[in-house]
RNA sequence: GGGCGGUUAGCUCAGUGGAAGAGCACCGGCCUUACAAGCCGGGGGUCGCAGGUUCGAACCCUGCAUCGCCCA
């Protein structure tokens, strides 16, 4: 099979997404017992749900990430045998959907009313239809092994049923109640959110504003936040007038008290009395409540319970009127006195220049604040009385707190469960009602006679309390996030005890960011273990989050966002999946940048030329390869065998530990700085030799490649396969997997082994062959040039006869190896020519070298090089032998400890001493023969 | 205001108690027939600061500084 010279990812992946899908791989069958089981849990299966991305969603740098992460798992899990369903799906994704199709009716001049709920649900199910599956499709693309037979949609029938039957349930239990509150309102949404669903906008100071000549102020140049706005309100006596401070002025005309905290003794003797309200001309009391702030402007603040969430708290301990004076679109009501009609904005400085004409204007200062605004659409929240749905929380919160507390369920990181803790502990009640028309529609119905309210699983025929037949639906629809917390069941068929619930239920793991603990994993174990009396996943990873190269948040409004599918083009899905998974470091940031994918897509092409050498040299051999046992391979052969068994065992472990950038980095060392550079260069010479030594490195060469191919395979999924194909019919293994995606996950092999003192020796075999090298750049020598090298004992081991000869038979062992790496021809002293030029001594810790040079060879840069290399050797003495003569470190420090000091220091000095001589012999040698001897 | 996380080579980051590491960038030498998206070398860091614990601290503790995030 040929190659071309270079990777190109395009052919390749869209070719293996098509071999895959046909071959139903990620096709889960909940009928079939797993191969594998889980030493913690048991478990013979491995489930995980994606957190549902929006319908109206495009895969983001996040979702890429995400769904990489969750792709290595399950490929890892699926190969090593278990039982995998990763289930795949999106959610409806109320506002920001209604939002889409609005905006493509407004294009037509229509608007959702115009065509009735109906029509409009009709068309909202046309454009899901049509472009709701674009981010699935990507997913597909980035390789993403989920069951896409299994897809589920959050409006699926199936789906629609277990909110049905969880808000009934919840409703029954007294857990959902309706109520007449002040709650986040979006007038452009025209909906109520959720606390979630708001977002804190930073706000001033402000520039206060200016009046023109006739006293007026141009609404659109006032800014929506960031001034403190003074307001003198007339004592109602008429004695005098107080000043209060806010930052929205336009509300005061919904007045209903002014008030102070009754600590506070500087207005101690206004409590009780009233004040007229400027403008309306309304009466209101004075009253004092532990909630108003001191510090806050003059410590005097106007109350308007029906615009503000603290004083919505205060009117109603104080029994205060409700008066709405803005409606629904952020329009002034009839309340509004003059103003009825207008925006809040125009309102706002309309009240202004009255006030400032009737000189109840005192100041205008710039403030600090935040804003409440619409996490969809940026709108300044309007807080608005109105009758909403809730979820008391509380009860459900305790048990979700209690099963990551008892470790049921795992944060990785560990750290971020304090952020569920914390959220858990001080959740208040969910608004779950929205007045949209996309979504689940509210299961509760109500008698058009009497009024009765009946929350069913079906639409009553007659109502309960008069038996009229007239019974209507509530018209609003649920909350998008209400139906996600039930994914991790309602995808898998609950409440119906379906073979899938059965069989992958609690889920394995959940992969998210850490900005939706709150919306989906806290939400998901609290409803999952209300209903389901289990977790709904034992694991949480959270993944990092995705900066640009600046460490930036990718947001639009900076415009820095990388668009995934533009660097899988650029550098290929496989490079983009392997950086992502090697910068996906617990507890940090990541931060993209165009080197590490260029790295990536160096490490592709690197993996490619290995595996088209490989095959260039397999022409001969027959299919599939005999197997050749431990005992008749070579030394290098063993070598790399063990190194491939001890990489498989650690990439697994981080994998299992979800520890993806040390499993990436570990499968990146070896096969780039120990296959590629060490064995593939030892291969050659067996190859060319022919015989059973070129049967036994293909052998070597092919087993190595394949395994390696498989633990990168759920990192790389496209060029593993690729590759895997072109070396499958070489693999000698019964049963063998047709494709990669579904081979078997290597096990750590220990039937590949070096003994003790062959590790030693190739230990020492790798470091001569890197200090030649180092000597050779050093010395000038030309690349293609050869180098010839004796080795020796240190003097100390002179003597010994038995120790010469150990070691003599130990570089005998390594020196082919050494001299293929390093270029060079390696000598002992028993073989060292007689005659030997001008040489190059070096000392290493269990040896001393000298390197031939040619006659014009700089000595000064020799002697520099051993100069620094003695000076380091001293360093490292003095710190390793003043910490030994210290007497705390005898009396304290353990034995290994200070055997392995004494031992370090021996070498050391051995060392220093050889280097010492060589340094003075050279300094004394002024054109003197340098072969020190 | 409360909490969490970071601060290690020019950049991005590994490294949880016993001789400071990787990738990229930089410098030098090489087209050595798998790979120039490559090969072989090299330089470069009082591990944010100050204390403490310890025989021994990048690592544990305290404080400070600074950057970022979350919550109120």
């Amino acid at each position: 099979m040929e190659l071309t010279k270079t990777f190109e990812p395009k052919g390749v992946e869209s070719h293996w997404l098509t071999v895959w899908e046909e071959g139903r791989y990620f096709v889960a069958d909940p009928s079939k017992p797993g191969k594998a089981k889980d030493p913690v849990s048991g478990d013979d299966y491995f489930s995980v749900v994606i957190p549902p991305p929006n319908v109206t969603g495009q895969l983001h740098l996040g979702h890429a990430l995400n769904a990489t992460l969750q792709d290595v798992i399950v490929r890892a899990r699926r190969m090593q045998g278990f039982n995998t369903l990763w289930l795949v799906g999106t959610d409806h994704a109320g506002i920001a959907t209604q939002n889409v199709v609005e905006r493509e009716l407004a294009k037509e001049g229509k608007s959702r009313h115009d065509l009735g709920r109906e029509a409009f649900v009709a068309r909202v199910w046309q454009w899901r239809d049509l472009y709701g599956r674009k981010i699935i499709e990507q997913l597909r693309k980035l390789g993403a092994s989920c069951d896409f037979s299994r897809e589920r949609f959050t409006l699926d029938p199936g789906l629609s049923r277990a909110v049905v039957t969880v808000f009934v349930r919840l409703y029954r239990e007294g857990l959902i109640y309706r109520d007449r509150q002040l709650i986040n309102w979006c007038p452009r949404c025209e909906t109520a959110l959720s606390d979630l669903e708001v977002d804190r906008k930073e706000t001033g100071p402000a520039t206060p504003p200016s009046f023109d000549e006739h006293g007026r102020l141009d609404a659109s140049k006032l800014p929506p936040g960031g001034l403190l706005y003074y307001i003198r309100y007339p004592l109602a006596d008429g004695s005098n007038t107080l000043t209060v401070a806010t930052t929205r002025p336009e509300t005061m005309l919904g007045d209903t008290a002014v008030a102070v905290n009754p600590n506070d003794q500087r207005y101690a003797g206004l409590v009780g009395r009233r004040v007229v309200l400027p403008i309306i001309g309304r009466e209101i009391p004075i009253i004092a409540d532990e909630a108003v702030e001191v510090d806050f402007g003059t410590g005097i603040v106007k109350v308007t319970p029906a615009h503000d969430f603290v004083d919505f708290v205060v009117g109603r301990r104080h029994q205060l009127a409700e008066i709405v004076v803005i409606d629904t679109r952020g329009r002034m009501t009839d309340q509004a006195g003059p103003y009825r009609g207008l925006s809040r904005e125009q309102a706002r400085a309309q009240v202004v220049e009255e006030l400032r004409r009737q000189g109840l204007l005192e100041r205008i200062e710039p403030h600090r604040h935040a804003l409440g605004v619409c996490s969809r659409c940026e709108t300044v929240l309007e807080p608005t009385l109105s009758w909403q749905w809730f979820v008391r929380v509380k009860p459900l919160a305790e048990k979700a707190i209690e099963a990551v507390r008892n470790g049921q369920t795992r944060f990785h990181p560990k750290h971020w469960e304090n952020t569920y803790f914390a959220w858990l502990r001080n959740v208040h009640d969910w608004c779950i009602s929205r007045q949209l028309w996309w979504g689940h529609r509210i299961p509760a119905y109500w008698c058009r006679r009497c009024g009765h309210l009946m929350v069913e699983e079906k639409s009553p025929q007659a109502c309960a309390a008069c038996n009229a037949t007239e019974v209507e639906q509530e018209e609003d629809v649920l909350d998008t996030w209400f139906s996600s917390a039930l994914w991790p069941f309602s995808t898998l068929g609950w409440p119906e005890q379906t073979p899938e619930f059965k069989r992958y239920y609690p889920t394995t793991l959940l992969v998210t960011g850490f900005d939706i603990i709150f919306f989906w994993v806290a939400r998901m174990m609290m409803m999952g273990l209300h209903f389901t009396g289990q977790v709904p996943f034992r694991d949480v990873y959270i993944t990092p989050l995705v900066r640009d190269q600046y460490g930036k948040k990718m947001t639009k409004s900076r415009g820095n966002v990388v668009d995934p599918l533009v660097i899988m083009e650029t550098y290929g899905t496989d490079a983009v999946r392997f950086t992502l998974a090697q910068l996906a470091i617990q507890g940090r940031d990541l931060i993209l940048s165009d080197d590490r994918l260029a790295a990536s897509r160096a490490f592709a092409n690197k993996l490619w030329n290995a595996a088209r050498f490989i095959l260039m040299n397999l022409e001969d051999a027959p299919k599939p390869l005999p197997f050749i046992p431990n005992e008749k391979l070579d030394l290098a052969a063993r070598w790399i065998l063990e190194q491939l068994e001890e990489t498989i065992a650690e990439t697994t472990r981080f994998i299992d530990a979800y520890e993806f950038n040390s499993a990436a980095l570990t499968v990146y060392d070896f096969a780039w700085h120990r296959l590629c550079d060490w064995y593939i260069e030892l291969s050659k010479e067996p190859l060319r030799e022919g015989g059973e030594a070129r049967v036994r490195a293909q052998f070597v060469l092919v087993r190595s490649m394949e395994r390696l191919l498989r633990i990168l395979h759920p990192f790389m999924p496209f060029i593993t396969e690729e590759l895997w194909q072109a070396l499958r019919p070489y693999i000698s293994e019964p049963e063998l997997a047709r494709h990669l995606a579904v081979a078997s996950f290597p096990k750590k092999d220990e039937r590949f082994k070096l003994s003790p003192s062959e590790r030693v020796a190739m230990a020492h075999c790798v470091q001569f062959a890197q200090t030649v090298n180092s000597l050779r750049a050093l010395l000038g020598f030309h690349p293609g040039e050869r180098a010839e090298v004796i080795v020796r004992p240190l003097a100390s081991a002179d003597h010994d006869k038995a120790a010469s000869e150990s070691f003599r038979s130990e570089v005998e062992s390594w020196r082919k190896y050494a001299g293929v790496i390093a270029k060079a021809r390696i000598f002992t002293e028993k073989d060292a020519p007689a005659t030997w030029p001008r040489a190059v001594p070096f000392v290493l810790p269990w040896c001393e070298l000298s390197l031939a040079v040619a006659e014009n060879f700089d000595q000064e840069k020799a002697k520099r090089i051993l100069k620094k290399k003695l000076d380091e050797a001293r360093a490292y003495y003095e710190r390793h032998s003043a910490r030994y003569a210290d007497a705390d470190f005898q009396a304290k420090a353990d034995e290994e400890t200070k055997r392995e000091t004494a031992r370090r220091i021996k070498e050391l000095e051995e060392q220093i001493q050889r280097l010492d001589a060589l340094v003075s012999y050279f300094e004394s040698s002024v054109r003197g023969n340098a072969s020190a001897a």
